[in-house]
DNA sequence: CCTAAATTGTAACATATATTACAGACTGCC
DNA sequence: GGCAGTCTGTAATATATGTTACAATTTAGG
C-alpha cells in the first residue's frame, strides 16, 4: 500500500515511496473512507490520531450559537487535519471536519506517529520545521495586530522588507493583499497611503517606496 | 553541573535533576554569562541553538526605523529563547534579546537538542507539547481578530465559554483582561455590553450572563 | 462592619476606519 | 492600437471605537 501523494506532504518529504511504505508497517495506521457529507471529526472532539487528506477535499467549519454554520478553511490532499495541534495538552479539534467529496484519510495514531519520529530522523525534523514555521507565521500574523493605526501596519510593513534600511523598499504584493493582510479595508490603506506621502513621510512611485523620513515613520509605531 | 531550575521548564519536565545532567554529558552544550546589558541575540540572526534562561532575566526588543528600541517582552527562568521558533526553516530571531542584569544562559545547539529528543522521549514530548500549546494559544488568539467587531468578538467569547449552548454562561475575567484580549479599550466593551443588553440579547446579572438570543447573537459573527 | 481599592457603568466628544461609489491608470491580450 | 479587466486614487458620508472623566458598585482586608 503506497501513497505517492504523501511525499509532496511537509510531513513526509525527503522520503521515497518505497522507505515511506516500509516505515509505515512498523506501525498501526488505517485508511479510512468518507463519503461526502460524512463527518472526519467533531468541534471539541479530543484529536487522538494523526489524519492526512489523502484524496478529495474536506471543509473545516464552526458551528456558532444558533446551530449555523460557517466554513472556515478547505483541506486538500496532502494537507493534515489539526496538525499543529496533535501534541498540546488536551488538545481538541476547533472545528467541524467534513467531507466535501467522496474522499479518504490517513489516520495514524499519536503514539504511532511518536514512534516514526523517534526512529526516522527526516520524518522528525519535517514535524518540527512544519509546526514551528507555522508558530513563526501566526506569531508574525499577530504582531502585525499589535499596531491598532493602519499607518503603524503599514510602516511595520514597510519596515520589514528589504532595503528598509536604506531607505527604498518595492511592494511585492498590491494593495488589496496588504488590506486584506492587515484585516482592513482597501480604500482605507489607499488614503493612510497618500496622508503619509502628503506628510512628506513617504514618496511613492509605482510599486516603489521611498523612506523618507524614518524617524516620522518609527512615531507611527506607538500604540 | 546540575540545573535544578530546569526542571520548572516545560521543555525538560519530568526528568530528575540527575537524569537532566546525565543526558546533558552526551551532547556538547555550554552555559555562558551575560553582563548586565549586553546582547544575547540579534534580530536577524539565524538561530543556531537552543537557549534557555538559567539565571537572571532578558529583554526581547525591536529597533524600529529610526533605531530606536521598544521592548516587547521579558523572558525570565526556566524561559526558552525564540524556543518556538528554532526548527523553522531559516528561522531568525524576530527581536534583539539583551540582558536586564547579570544572566547565564544554557546553550545548546539545534542537532543536539535534537538529538536529545530522539534518545528520551520525554524530553521530545515536552518540545511537541510546548509548541503545540502555542501553536494553539496563537490560533486561538489570532481567530479573535477575524471577527472586526467587538460584539463579534464578545459574541465569540460567550460562545467558547462551558454552558454556551445551555443558555447561561459564567464569566472568568474582569472586563479589563477581557478587553486586553480583544485588544480594545475597557469602556468600550463596556458600551457594547449594555447595548447588547439593551437589545435584549443578553441578560447581564454580575458575573453571570444568560444568551436570550441565540440567533441574534450568532448574527454578530458575520464579518 | 468599615474602609480602601478595584471593578463596572456611563457620558460627551474626538478620531479612525468602513462603506459606497466612481474615475483614472495600468496590464495583458487580441 | 484598442479593449477588458484589474488596480489605484479619491471623495462624501456613516459608524465604530478610542479618549477622558467621573460616579456607582462591588470586592478584599483589617
Amino acid at each position: 500500500m503506497r501513497f505517492p501523494v504523501l511525499i509532496n506532504s511537509p510531513l513526509f518529504k525527503g522520503l521515497s515511496d518505497q522507505e515511506l511504505e516500509d516505515l509505515l508497517k512498523a506501525v498501526n495506521f488505517r485508511v479510512r473512507f468518507f463519503h461526502a457529507g460524512a463527518i472526519a471529526a467533531q468541534a471539541g472532539e479530543e484529536i487522538s490520531s494523526l489524519m492526512v487528506v489523502l484524496s478529495g477535499s474536506f471543509r473545516g467549519e464552526m458551528t456558532d450559537l444558533s446551530g449555523r454554520t460557517m466554513k472556515i478553511e478547505d483541506m486538500n490532499p496532502p494537507q493534515g487535519l489539526a496538525a499543529a495541534l496533535l501534541f498540546g495538552a488536551g488538545a481538541r479539534y476547533p472545528v467541524n471536519v467534513t467531507a466535501n467529496v467522496d474522499s479518504e484519510l490517513l489516520i495514524i495514531d499519536k503514539r504511532d506517529y511518536l514512534m516514526l519520529m523517534s526512529g526516522d530522523s527526516r520524518i522528525l525534523s519535517n514535524y518540527l520545521a512544519f509546526i514551528c514555521t507555522k508558530a513563526q507565521f501566526l506569531s508574525d500574523r499577530l504582531r502585525f495586530h499589535s499596531f491598532h493605526t493602519i499607518k503603524g501596519k503599514f510602516a511595520h510593513y514597510l519596515a520589514s522588507l528589504p532595503g528598509a534600511a536604506s531607505g527604498r523598499v518595492v511592494i511585492d504584493r498590491t494593495q488589496q493583499e496588504m488590506a486584506d493582510y492587515f484585516g482592513v479595508t482597501r480604500p482605507s490603506l489607499a488614503r493612510v497611503i497618500s496622508e503619509m506621502e502628503h506628510d512628506g513621510l513617504i514618496k511613492v512611485d509605482r510599486r516603489e517606496i521611498r523612506l523618507n523620513d524614518l524617524k516620522g515613520l518609527s512615531r507611527l509605531f506607538e500604540g
